[in-house]
DNA sequence: CTGCGATCTTAA
DNA sequence: TCGTTAAGATCGCAGC
């Protein structure tokens, strides 16, 4: 058997790498660019070749044998750069921790080894792959040897050689010898290239045979040249030659990769900061399963009941058909009450051919006697996301789980907000515990890759580990909470709002299809006028949802003035498309048609496609745990970004519609953004405008203009608006002027006034970003935690960001802590006196509900009376309401 | 064909 | 180089 032996050029490849990857350092300053691309090539070679054999040479420190030859040689290098001299180390120290052969010999260089190597390894049989992209190693490619560039993926063998230098690869040596090389100053023969040495070789064969049928040549330049230049050519000869005799091993296990020394790796890339290579070094352990149980039996249903009568807390987890709670039936249900034991009951397991699998309990049987617990209002229930549980309880089981739903997900949120991943196996392996991954347990794809057609035994151990390390993660976070005196979020705000958000999913919104089927035909017609008109304009079609054609034709065709650019070219969004309307008849068109294409596509037609054909509405999801803020997220369809500016937008929300002889109750908060900014900063004139209960806008621009209140314009009051907006965003005299188009001075004097007037204000964002840089995060009124980590970086853009997240993040998250505590009141006031009105929506600062129109008044002023009081501030805080029968505004 | 970043637009 | 937080459509490129 043959052995393949890989030779790495690696001084080339520390030149390469340190060219190649753009700069970087880690904190301390040390540049680590050389070091991280190198490694990404041992990582390349090492992953798609996955070689035994391996060495990786270097070059010698000093003056090699090639410099006593000739003095000049690679004299017009500049000496290696500072920054990657002292990389060097760090690039050793990396072969050497992966344990990767490496040779470095005094007066030598990496090539002279290389060949050595080859020669030796070559004649013994090997196959010896060089690793490097430099042109002179070419010359040792035999039958044994190839050449390979990782970074081009090329490999060159004898034909590759032939058919791009048209020479054998034993007369490259003197081929090169002619031509010589520049960035190794050697000078070779002047007035030669590789074009006149490959036809010289191809002529004569060889240097030698050059010269001695050197009188036959016909006179010409060239032949003085070569004459004159004798000696030149041989010793350039001797320059590129490589050396065949360095003390190399001739050995094959010299040659030999061991395995990596990982503790030394990680070391090394956890110094250098390469985060993405360091390994989460905790061991992992497989959740032991000797606790695991089925319950097949009616007596073994019946000792789990005992079980549970003296359980302080329950565990669950349901495994369903679908992740789409409207969709789900249930397959298995999973309990524990510590870590020593978990039971799973099978209730819904088929096999392959759809028929119910034995050693199952019938689930009204099973639902029966878990009923009492899952319903008791003083056992507290735990599951990871414990939300899609008691939907498909509440909608598949008709079983609503009451009592305190506490949720480890939710935890993991509220203690490490900024954590990308709250999947319950990422949790549990920082723990030390590996999960089974559900693929590994539903492997049957054609089965729609369904749960029911797992196997019990299997079902079992996978569902079991999800109780046990949703017990394991919050017996794990709880302590956290108390340190980060975040218990009344988690109890009082968070997971009441769990069931809360449930049900507002599972009502969903009733939508009038034929109402958007209508929109659909009259936007898709006007789309199809405009394209035309466009197309006619422009005097040929293009793809008008394309920034990149549509910059081709405005800025290029039609030579229109280009405003901003982008990173891949001109910005052809709404304010310069608003810039050229006056200079051509197309960029008005193009905003009309953008606009429809938007409301077309992402709410007309999406929404059609949304609607349950059973109950004719649309069920969004509210998402808990995405937000930086500790606001809400909806999606599929996001309801919290339906049009409302543009008549058309309203039309949209115009089939919106409530159920037959319902009405829908409007609820925002008014400026509850520059209320909770009042309340922060406590400043007098903010907390005196809202306490008399003044237009907050309209107070600010009489003072900012200096008018009495009566003499004010509209436009002075858009000023004074888009000022206050912008406080709370912390924005820059530069973002003001751009949103009211006036120049940076003007804004920045209103900026400076807006100061002079609210000298709270400055001081609380003051005082709040000073804080940001001594703790590391802010916090919201409710201890709500968001980190910074870039509050004190270098760079400018990201620090800066920073501050203005740490002055924002306050306040959005405050008022969605208050809108939050209202719903968690409202929804138990209007229970409490056995009000009918649903919540549907939380759109940030608004609440919609759905209704009896006889309610309405008692309806409305338990509402109120729960948003205004949810969380008191040290000004009034005002809802204001609307009643209609659709979304539509006004 | 799929995944992903960039651009653009919608909302509060 | 410039005002926060989201979701989502589409394009166009890179990789399989």
């Amino acid at each position: 058997m043959t052995h393949e032996v890989y030779l790495v050029d690696g001084s080339a490849y520390i030149y390469r790498a340190y060219h190649a990857v753009v700069p970087l350092s880690n904190s301390q300053g040390l540049p680590t660019h050389a070091v991280f691309g190198f490694l990404n090539i041992l990582r390349k070679l090492l992953r798609e070749k996955k070689p035994k054999y391996i060495a990786v040479v270097f070059d010698a420190k000093g003056p090699v044998f090639r410099h006593e030859l000739y003095g000049d040689y690679k004299a017009n290098r500049p000496p290696m750069p500072e920054d990657l001299v002292s990389q060097i180390p760090y690039i050793k120290e990396l072969v050497q921790a992966m344990n990767i052969p490496s040779f470095e010999i005094e007066g030598l260089e990496a090539d002279d080894l290389i060949a050595t190597a080859a020669k030796i390894l070559g004649a013994q049989g090997c196959r010896v792959v060089v690793v490097s992209g430099d042109k002179d190693l070419l010359q040792l490619v035999d039958e044994q040897v190839v050449m390979w560039d990782p970074m081009n993926d090329k490999i060159m063998d004898i034909s590759a050689i032939e058919a791009k230098y048209h020479v054998k690869p034993e007369q490259l040596l003197d081929c090169y010898a002619l031509m010589g090389d520049s960035s190794d100053n050697v000078p070779g023969v002047p007035g030669v290239g590789p074009k006149t040495a490959e036809k010289l070789i191809n002529q004569y064969g060889s240097l030698e045979a050059i010269y001695t049928e050197l009188a036959g040549m016909k006179k010409s330049k060239l032949k003085d040249r070569i004459a004159e230049n004798k000696e030149m050519a041989f010793l350039s000869r001797d320059l590129i030659r490589l050396k065949y005799d360095a003390e190399m091993p001739s050995r094959i296990s010299a040659y030999q990769l061991l395995e990596a020394d990982e503790e030394l790796l990680q070391d090394l890339y956890r110094r250098l900061e390469f985060t993405s290579m360091v390994k989460d070094k905790t061991e992992t352990i497989p959740v032991p399963r000797e606790g695991f149980q089925l319950i097949s039996s009616g007596e073994e249903l019946q000792s789990l009941v005992d079980h549970l009568s003296s359980a302080t807390l329950l565990v669950i987890d349901t495994e369903t058909t679908s992740l789409e709670v409207t969709r789900a039936s249930l397959v298995g249900i999973s309990l524990c009450t510590d870590l020593d034991a978990a039971w799973y009951i099978p209730v819904g397991h088929r096999s392959e051919d759809g028929k119910r699998l034995k050693g199952q309990l019938d689930q009204d049987l099973v639902l029966a006697a878990l009923r009492p617990f899952l319903e008791a209002k003083e056992l507290p229930k735990l599951g990871h996301n414990i939300k899609y549980d008691y939907s498909v309880l509440r909608s598949s089981c008709n079983l609503t789980m009451a009592g305190p739903l506490l949720d480890s997900m939710i935890a993991a949120y509220l203690v490490e907000p900024e954590r990308k991943s709250l999947k319950l196996d990422n949790l549990c392996r920082e723990r030390g515990y590996a999960m089974t991954p559900f693929a590994q347990v539903v492997t049957d794809v054609k089965r729609d890759s369904c749960f029911a057609y797992v196997g019990l035994e299997a079902a079992r151990d996978y569902s079991c580990e999800d109780v046990f390390g949703a017990l394991l993660l919050w017996q794990w976070y709880e302590p956290i909470l108390d340190e980060l005196e975040q218990r009344e979020l988690f109890f009082e705000v968070e997971t009441p709002l769990i069931p809360i958000l449930g049900e507002m999913e599972l009502a969903g919104i009733g939508v009038s299809g034929q109402a958007l089927e209508a929109l659909a035909e009259e936007f898709q017609e006007e789309l199809f006028s405009l394209e035309k008109e466009i197309y006619a304009l422009a005097g040929y079609s293009f793809n008008i949802q394309s920034p990149k054609q549509m910059g081709q034709l405005l800025f290029e065709e039609l030579q229109l003035p280009h405003g901003r650019k982008t990173k891949t070219g001109y910005s052809t969004d709404i304010k310069v498309l608003e810039k050229l309307a006056s200079k051509h008849e197309i960029p008005a068109k193009i905003i009309r048609y953008r606009t429809l294409a938007k409301l077309l596509s992402t709410y007309v037609n999406k929404l059609k496609t949304l609607i349950d054909p059973v109950s004719g509405r649309v069920h969004t999801s509210f998402n808990q745990m995405v937000t930086a803020t500790g606001r809400l997220s909806s999606s599929n369809p996001n309801l919290q970004n339906i049009p409302i500016r543009t008549p058309e937008g309203n039309r949209i929300r115009q089939a919106f519609v409530p159920e037959k002889g319902l009405v829908f109750l409007s609820a925002d908060y008014s400026q509850i953004d520059l209320r909770v900014l009042a309340h922060y900063s406590q400043d007098s004139a903010l907390l005196d405008a809202f306490r008399h209960g003044e237009d907050i806008h309209a107070r600010t621009a009489a003072e900012l203009f200096g008018v009495s209140p009566l003499l004010l314009t509209a436009e002075m009051r858009r000023v004074a608006k888009s000022i206050n907006f912008g406080i709370v965003y912390g924005m820059s005299s530069f973002g003001l002027s751009e949103q009211l188009g006036m120049s940076r001075k003007e804004a920045s004097n209103f900026i400076d006034k807006y100061f002079r007037l609210y000298g709270g204000v400055k001081e609380f964002m003051e005082k709040t970003v000073q804080q940001a840089r001594v703790d590391g995060y802010v916090t919201t009124l409710l201890k709500r935690r968001r980190m910074l980590p870039d509050i004190l970086a270098k760079n400018k853009t990201k620090r800066e960001f920073s501050e203005r997240t740490a002055i924002n993040t306050p306040i959005q998250g405050t008022a969605a802590d208050v809108i939050k505590l209202a719903m968690i009141k409202v929804v138990s006031v209007l229970r409490e006196k056995g009000l009918v009105a649903r919540l549907l929506l939380q759109i940030h600062d608004e609440l919609v509900f759905e209704l009896p129109e006889s309610e309405l008044e008692r309806s409305r002023k338990v509402v109120q009376s729960a948003m205004e009081n949810a969380l008191p501030l040290d000004v009034p805080v005002v809802v204001n309401f609307e009643v209609g029968t659709s979304l539509a505004k006004g």
